[in-house]
DNA sequence: CATATCTCAGATCTACTGATATCC
DNA sequence: CGGATATCAGTACATCTGAGATAT
């Protein structure tokens, strides 16, 4: 039976989170990369893009258009590293700052609405199994 | 923590199965809505491809080009249906069955690699859990 | 020279949308 | 006529590949 299929449930179950959190970010004109790069540049500091495509997994060819989205909103700044000529230091602004915190908040809202389902100890286990996965297979890293 | 978020873990999680599965069935010369037409159409007997694709969740039109691929390598037969002359009636061929036990074999060690970390009582919680989620969003439909 | 960084163009996969022709 | 069916073209999203230009 496909409904039994481990790789079925999960596929699914990620299609319908994913399709929240695009209509969640949507409806405050954002998408998944752009919280992912806010976050990432809000708690480790400014960073090179490729660090911070390492930190936020973005592509670093996928970055760079996030960043031109992200600047053009004001939220990040890119500077040219002097100390290294090839670099940009992206840097979160105080408005990216403010946008994180409401996109913060859609995040929980729809991690809320995700696992409606399920009581606190099913979302402690449910993390719990998927992180054992993610370990797993994303390795070290 | 961008590792903590159910929506994040689910995503990434998904993302690997993914990976798998298609690896794993490419190998073979397959992709994921080849074995889930096939199942339908093997548990369920011949079908509308209206019908089919409600079955395994696939859309009408992705369909179209599923069950061309699948007639091309003789796995599917699509016949006019003479009570219904909009309707093409969907039936497995042998050569089909035996494709699909290919297919299930394949799947089934995708299923073990993806699971590898967890012990049995944890992937009857997993499955379970996920299944709760399903349940939830996929709704009644 | 090899390597790292940034950028851009393109391809992949699954899923969906919209349009059309046909038939019930 | 409203609705279902099958087909085709095109879109969206996240992800990745490959190529280039530049700098270390």
């Amino acid at each position: 039976m496909l409904t039994g299929l481990p790789s079925w449930l999960l596929t699914q179950t990620a299609q319908h989170a994913h399709r929240l959190v695009t209509e969640g970010l949507g409806a405050v004109g954002a998408r998944g990369y752009h919280y992912r790069a806010l976050t990432a540049l809000d708690q480790d500091g400014p960073a090179s893009q490729a660090d911070l495509g390492r930190r936020s997994a973005i592509h670093l060819s996928d970055l760079v258009a996030t960043l031109n989205e992200l600047a053009e909103g004001g939220y990040v700044e890119r500077a040219p590293d002097p100390a290294d000529r090839r670099r940009n230091v992206i840097t979160i602004t105080a408005a990216g700052r403010r946008h994180l915190r409401r996109l913060e908040k859609q995040i929980g809202r729809i991690q809320d609405e995700l696992l409606a389902p399920l009581s606190f100890e099913e979302r402690a286990q449910l993390t719990g199994l998927l992180r054992k996965l993610l370990e797993h297979h994303g390795g070290p890293q």
